[in-house]
DNA sequence: GATAGTCGTTCCACCTACTGGAAGGTCAAT
DNA sequence: ATTGACCTTCCAGTAGGTGGAACGACTATC
């Protein structure tokens, strides 16, 4: 399968197949013409890296997670350690945007409800 | 005041004071000596960039929002506007990071609760 | 057989927002 | 005179791609 249709397939961008290639994530086979030649377990991996970013694991965290999926004789608690620290961060983060959603949310209602020369929005952000 | 105190004034890294500097955000002054010599104007611009930065603007949106709160002929609905944008990208981002974070987290219970050879994480990121 | 249009290839540069480090200059204290 | 903590510039690297140039390959049509 050429890299167009393996981009419809994975939902990937054909240049992020090539970039993931290059990063050693696939390797896929290649025609007489130079053309890669994505096979069954190619698509397979390049699909379970795509969810593994749509997760928000990192592009390493992917590979290693990839790495287990294939290694038979993986244990869970690895799997489990990647995951449960990537969940970690991920809760982290969601309470880090909550914070800011607040306090500009705040001022932007503030602004709202004013109309005076100075923008509360401003005021705010240089420190009131 | 050299870069250093400026740093501690500001809570920004030096380095990234200098990197501010380098595009455009700041221009303090010189001292014979070559060093920076930042005024008290400086320090409140550098102040404004690194809170807007907090709430998630980027530097572009910074350098805008500086720039009106500058002019003092600015009005709110362009502030407004920018801010509310933000907002936006903000909620969609929590949205997506809360549904990360339930899958995943179901992924995490499921993988608990189960010692088969295959970890569910895993059966979860190659599609089932 | 020529041509057009859509594929494919590589390679290099660019993006955001910094950060790290090397090589070297300056200053205050001892 | 030397140490240590500053300062300077410049170059490279980070993550995870994305855009574009320059060029080759394949298919369909005339």
């Amino acid at each position: 399968m050429n890299i167009k249709d393996a981009s419809k397939h994975t939902g990937l961008p054909s240049k992020t197949i090539r970039y993931y290639e290059d990063i050693g994530l696939v390797e896929p086979a290649r025609l007489a013409n130079g053309y890669r030649d994505f096979s069954d377990n190619d698509l397979e991996k390049l699909a379970f890296i795509g969810r593994g970013r749509a997760l928000g694991f990192s592009i390493d965290e992917c590979r290693s997670l990839l790495a287990l999926y294939e290694d038979r004789t993986h244990t869970h608690s690895e799997v489990r350690s990647i995951a449960r620290a990537h969940l970690k961060r991920i809760d982290q983060k969601i309470k880090e945007m909550q914070q800011m959603r607040a306090t500009l949310n705040d001022l932007v209602k503030r602004c709202n409800n004013d109309d005076r020369p100075d923008c509360p929005i401003l005021l705010g952000l240089a420190g009131d």
